[in-house]
DNA sequence: GCCTATCGTAACCAAATGGTTACGATAGGC
DNA sequence: GCCTATCGTAACCATTTGGTTACGATAGGC
């Protein structure tokens, strides 16, 4: 298998706060490259290079349209951080049960 | 407020795939530090650096007895990515729907 | 008291990251 | 043909990151 261009991982992706901030503008609608820019305070090019992580990584679809860039959301961007989050679910279900357990202790020996 | 010790987001904390491999060993039982660090190629500093930034994000927590130190998972560790990750998958359920509606299109047009 | 085991921290280093300004490529208006 | 608008990339820079080796602190065995 040839991988063409830079692989990335999507947990990199998603720990620059800027660029989660991408994210979530382009998951609610589909947005040119000028767009994004204007609502940060860094500059185009910072963006850009923010941008191309996030397509690197796979979360990003780009659509041309004469000089101008959209970008959309990669319909099953993020699952892999979603897989791998899966099991700490299941932790804090459990810490639940811990509780629930202690609580109903608590219940049983105040009513004795 | 003061701030004691230095803040760190857990999106930054698991950016790095080594520290993702901790958290998921903690997950599993509680762990020493030479205990971690004998799982990796990385020398035993690089563990402790990777444990003190995990442990500055909130997700670590830390027993001490005599000059060992024993690591377990912090209860609501990554409870905020979770948080940030849900709207997302709502996303990906709208996507599924777009699917359902061109499959039952589809099925329409086959049936005619 | 001394040796050993279990650790974190300091100091240092190469590479990656996130930002900037300058420039080039491309398409549309006139 | 020329100007303008919309962009990505190149080159550069300061800071952060992830690794190393060397060292120090602390507690238990004997």
């Amino acid at each position: 298998m040839v991988t063409i261009g830079a692989e990335r991982s999507a947990f990199e992706a998603i720990a620059d706060p800027t660029r989660r901030k991408i994210l979530d503008l382009v998951r609610a609608r589909e947005m040119r490259a000028g767009d994004l820019a204007a609502r940060f305070t860094v500059s185009r090019p910072a963006i850009a290079k923010h941008v191309r992580v996030l397509r690197e990584a796979g979360l990003l679809r780009e659509r041309r349209e004469a000089t101008q860039r959209f970008y959309t959301l990669e319909p099953k961007a993020l699952e892999s951080v979603d897989r791998w989050l899966a099991p700490y679910r299941l932790f804090w279900a459990s810490r639940l049960m811990d509780l629930k357990h202690v609580v109903e202790e608590a219940a049983k020996t105040r009513t004795k």
